[in-house]
DNA sequence: TATTAGCACTCGTTAGAGAAGAGTGCTAAC
DNA sequence: GTTAGCACTCTTCTCTAACGAGTGCTAATA
């Protein structure tokens, strides 16, 4: 445990360096308002806290800069959540403004939140393999082809496109559909293959004539991987921080952001509440120069989707767990408030 | 007009350039292959294309790299469309292999597109204006909430979360759904909310008890301005171009994409074919720095949305020429096959 | 004993000078 | 009409020197 002169020094140089990205020497921090202490006094602290790893220098005879295990430090000790500010209330008007479908509230979130911190937003969207189906629909568009149409109890609504077997009537086409809204709704949406595949092919075998042609469709139609989208706000924020000034790193980080299965499988996590995780602490390779801040959003109690904060280690923590905190809150809250229920 | 010799010259040094993006001078020009003239002969000729103003020097003594008069000149004279190569057959194969709906399409067009030339490409999906309404739904979620559900005769669907008003009895819901059904059905998207206007609303108060209340809910669903989407493949290519090392031009460039609504407008065009605009000839100033490649692609001559492929003025304009007529073609092709009619 | 002042030393940054190299325009010869 | 030669220009690279911010250590001070 650091003593409450320690303590006081390095949060001084990483308040310092989060605002400036420049290392801090003894004699400009000895002129800092709450600090009563001369240059040389100061040296002897910084030293110490090197020799705890909590400061680096860049080199030898250059100012200090927090080290990982610093942020780390800091993050777990020193910071207290702050109070709740406009923008937290900023932050409540815009998301609780409006009647918005699932997708455009976590978008708008992802927005909101990376113009707040001039950091990237990283949101992944619900998981709907939980919802439960509401209601199945079949649309003809042609005689060789229809959309299918599938509405969860969350509002949400997916569709695919699908051929149409030769010669398949109208009349059966809605025998099906019949079949399936009959004994698939209130099924989540993870089991419906399941259940497609024993109860209803076997129904389907009694009442339908050309069901092997129409089988394999439906089945497909039914066979939808969404464990989430990813929403991406404020990309570019992060070439205006100075550590990114590199068209290789900005480069980098892009392509991770393109890569959106990386994106999703990172930020996937059953991990309740607010995590940090900093520089090399994060196990995937293309982020470890950043700092990842994630907490989750749910609806009655289920885990829905997960909210991201990534910017470079150096980062205002304080200002961004207070919003990610309060982001989280507030959609679990508008989830809550049974719009969707 | 320009002479063989000068023609030749000019092709030369823009070939050269479009792969280098390094001046040359003109010893290093007349050891190239198909040029048999001496260092001294071609200088003169250069001088000549300077002051024609298709060439520029970087600074007194550099070597010539084409100006954007010369990039037109060459576009309009020198280009003979490259006949078709494996990647159009690679692109044929990718968009015609899949019964994909209209917005993976046009997604996996772009990456495809973007990757192929290493450019960025943007493509304005499908102005669903023109379809035409196929079905009309709604499906209630709650005691007070319930999503709209519009198809139309292309496959595409949209879906709105509305709140019920309160004491709405489900008899009345289906009641409504059958009035616009019955009225709006084959009607452009561009007309709903007109017809719903006039017709329909008469025919609302005739039938149902609260009309009033359920009205405006479903005005302001029928309000939807679809004009198209945009999709953007391959941003991160532009990094790869050495014009754009520098971090404040590709901060711009990215800024500039992440406006939509900028972008829209930027590529809504009547133009028919192939469009080509470079540098400052561009009108926004956002794109004044680089080469613009528009066409659009089509069904029953409507034109449905548009391709385009943003890069450097310094651009392959060949390959990029050919392959964005293939794709063009391939769209209106896999359209007009009639999957989605 | 804890703090501070002083000083020699280190290392990154910046500016300038010079050399090398690529390219040009012009002139004169072929 | 074409080419060889040459003086000249401008960029780029490297090297050096000066500067300054900052350090660690030692000795003086409260």
């Amino acid at each position: 445990m650091l003593g409450d002169r320690e303590l006081l020094i390095l949060q001084t140089i990483i308040d310092d360096f989060i605002t400036t990205a420049k290392p801090i020497g003894s004699r400009a921090l000895s002129k800092k308002e709450d600090i009563n202490l001369s240059a040389a006094t100061i040296r002897n602290v910084m030293a110490d806290l090197e020799e705890m790893e909590l400061l680096v220098k860049t080199h030898s005879s250059s100012g200090r800069v927090p080290s990982e295990k610093g942020y780390r430090y800091y993050v777990d000790h020193v910071i207290s959540p702050s109070l709740k500010e406009k923008e937290l209330h900023l932050m409540e008007d815009i998301i609780q403004g409006n009647m918005l479908e699932m997708e455009q509230l976590v978008q708008l979130s992802a927005e909101v939140l990376s113009e707040l911190t001039n950091y990237t937003a990283v949101i992944l969207g619900p998981n709907e393999m939980n919802a439960t189906l509401k209601q199945i629909q079949i649309v003809r568009l042609s005689a060789q082809s229809a959309v299918a149409i599938l509405v969860t109890n969350t509002g949400h609504v997916e569709h695919r496109l699908f051929n149409l077997p030769f010669g398949i009537e109208v009349t059966e086409l809605e025998k099906m559909v019949n079949i399936l809204n009959d004994r698939l709704i209130g099924i989540p949406i993870m089991d419906l293959q399941y259940r497609l595949q024993s109860e209803v092919y076997t129904l389907m075998q009694q009442h339908l004539k050309h069901h092997e042609l129409i089988y394999d469709h439906i089945f497909s139609v039914l066979q939808y991987e969404n464990t989430g989208k990813l929403y991406v706000g404020g990309q570019s924020n992060m070439m205006r921080q100075p550590e990114f000034n590199d068209i290789d790193k900005i480069y980098q980080f892009y392509t991770m952001l393109e890569n959106e299965e990386e994106m999703i499988k990172l930020l996937k996590t059953d991990h309740d509440g607010l995590k940090i995780t900093i520089g090399n602490e994060n196990k995937v390779d293309a982020i470890k120069q950043f700092s990842l801040i994630t907490t989750s959003y749910k609806m009655d109690g289920n885990q829905l989707g997960t909210i991201a904060l990534l910017g470079p280690t150096r980062m205002e923590y304080r200002k961004v767990i207070t919003l990610l905190q309060a982001l989280s809150t507030e959609m679990t809250d508008v989830l809550f408030r049974g719009k969707w229920k």
